[in-house]
RNA sequence: GCACUCGUAGCUCAGUUGGCAGAGCAACUGACUCUUAAUCAGUGGGUCCAGGGUUCGAAUCCCUGCGAGUGUACCA
């Protein structure tokens, strides 16, 4: 730190001399008349016409040598040589020029050329200082290897990348495209789904009860009316009070946040999507999430087999649809069918396992599942019918009340979405909900709360529903082939340092 | 939460058996009218993550803490 003042020191020495000199190093205006971008797509002709342009960038490179210098000016479109000579500019300017650091901006006023070494280049009239750079920018160089781009110092170390994420995007400019297929993601479900007739909307992220999901919330106060509120958890009971209010097709895109472990797959606050629709069920979801994510592969990266950890996905539809008992005895041969506890119970000690001896067993089906199925499911798979019992949202299906018509989507061993056939019996919802509630008496903080208007909503009538929610987070991995979730995550969650 | 690994200059890293804290780039000064990791000469820059211990002597060995990564648990 001592040190890094020593360098802002000299900065702000240089700050001065620029002061001195009568030019302004943060002048409000600035003029630029084309794009770097432009002026390399076009090469020929602005070589050609010798027309005068003027680039405004950042600059990140600079070679001086006596009377002439060259460097490189960087904009959001691309770089570009700049070539500037004494007996061009004057001797005022090119004193400017000398005082000049990297990560400095600059207007570049000149006309394109290229120098004796064949490099396309902008030979200055005038450079102008557009904002001073203080802090010294991490240098990252190039250089051309046998047709291949080597790269020095690259500013690779990942806490600082995560931390200054401005230096992240400016230094690894590749990194940016995980944030454009980011926003592709969802600018393409908003297109389908609007295409669709679905509504989107915003319901309370501060909520009095939190529900819609097994989690511990984030909670604040309201200083006007004296009451805590609750950051969501999800955004579901808020959209099926809508479905209640007669908007059959409705979804939001939006954060929730969840007061819990974070890990390379979970971020205290993430992207959910979540949708509804009257009059359809889990299988119209199942559908939706699979023209949803392979129109998302075509149009994203042409193609609907992905590179993903190590793994080639394919994402065509129809994907696999087995429920959650089918898959535990394919991998185990244990048949738990009959939800006989005792059975499972002892299928846990064979295998020795520690179990919950209060658990059901809906939970306990559930943990054979996540300990022999989970990492076994690679290519997308819809895991359907999930124990009631854990499942409080959900209906039951008709031929099963230990079952209920609940999906969520697998792929590469992680869970991208889940999606059922709403529960829309007020009675039975709160049977559930108090289930629950009884749950989370015994200590059981992520079991769901009894949200009284929520069951009213119910009671007034809700219609025949699907609804599904796919985390936006872990799409843009599966997309861009990343296996951290803080790749996608513009600010991530950081400790203080 | 637990286990393992890592933390040295602005950046990327080296540092042997415990023996004066190092390199390249960046920065500063100077030279240089076609460089492109420009080059050349010189200069400055360190809380070796923090605290404690062992030792004549610790970046190095030990302990504790902090931060990060990975795995695991939990979290649909």
């Amino acid at each position: 730190m001592q040190n890094e003042n020593q360098l802002i020191k000299l900065r702000k020495e240089r700050l001065q001399k620029i002061i001195d000199k009568g030019v302004a190093p943060f002048p409000t205006r600035s003029k630029r008349t084309h794009k770097i971008g432009t002026l390399i797509e076009n090469k020929d002709e602005f070589v050609e016409n010798s027309e005068k342009v003027i680039v405004c960038g950042r600059l990140n490179g600079m070679r001086r040598q006596g009377k002439i210098g060259f460097g490189n000016v960087l904009d959001d479109t691309g770089r570009i040589q700049l070539f500037i000579k004494r007996d061009l500019v004057g001797e005022e300017n090119y004193d400017i020029f000398k005082l000049l650091n990297l990560g400095d901006f600059v207007q570049l006023e000149g006309e394109c050329f290229i120098t004796e070494k064949g490099e396309y280049s902008i030979k200055a009239h005038k450079i102008t200082l557009l904002g001073k750079n203080l802090r010294p920018i991490p240098v990252v160089k190039e250089k051309i290897v046998d047709g291949k781009k080597v790269k020095y110092d690259e500013f690779t170390d990942i806490e600082l990348r995560y931390r200054k994420r401005y230096l992240d995007l400016l230094l690894n400019p590749e990194i940016k495209r995980n944030f454009e297929i980011r926003a592709k993601v969802i600018s393409i479900m908003r297109r389908i789904l609007d295409g669709k007739g679905f509504l989107e909307v915003e319901t309370p992220i501060l909520q009095p009860l939190y529900g819609g999901a097994n989690a511990r919330p984030f909670i604040t106060h309201h200083n006007t009316l004296d009451i805590p509120l609750y950051l969501r958890i999800a955004t579901e009971l808020y959209l099926k009070r809508l479905v209640v209010g007669g908007f059959e097709r409705v979804y939001e895109i939006g954060k929730n946040f969840r007061n819990e472990g974070m890990d390379r797959t979970h971020n205290p606050e993430f992207t959910a999507f979540e949708v509804y629709q009257a009059y359809a069920d889990y299988n119209d979801m199942m559908e939706l999430a699979e023209e949803l994510l392979s129109t998302i592969g075509n149009e994203i990266l042409g193609t609907n087999i992905l590179d993903f950890k190590g793994h080639q996905i394919n994402i065509n539809r129809p994907w696999r649809r087995a429920s959650m008992i089918e898959l535990i005895q394919e991998q185990t041969g244990f048949d738990a069918s009959d939800f006989n506890l005792e059975k499972i119970q002892n299928f846990y000690k064979e295998k020795e396992m520690e179990f919950d001896k209060v658990a059901g067993p809906g939970k306990l089906i559930e943990g054979l599942f996540e300990a022999f199925v989970e990492e076994k499911l690679i290519q997308p798979t819809f895991v359907t019918q999930f124990p009631r019992e854990i499942s409080p949202l959900a209906k039951a299906i008709p031929e099963n009340n230990n079952l209920t018509e609940r999906f969520e989507i697998f792929i590469a061993g992680d869970e991208y979405g889940n999606a059922f056939t709403e529960l829309n019996d007020p009675i039975d919802q709160r049977e559930r909900l108090e289930a629950q509630a009884s749950l989370r008496e015994l200590g059981d903080l992520e079991a769901n709360i009894v949200d009284e208007d929520f069951i009213q909503a119910l009671e007034y009538g809700m219609p025949p529903t699907g609804g599904m929610g796919i985390g936006i987070d872990r799409l843009t991995m599966l997309f861009t082939n990343n296996s951290s979730i803080k790749e996608v995550i513009l600010f991530p969650q950081m400790k203080p340092e």
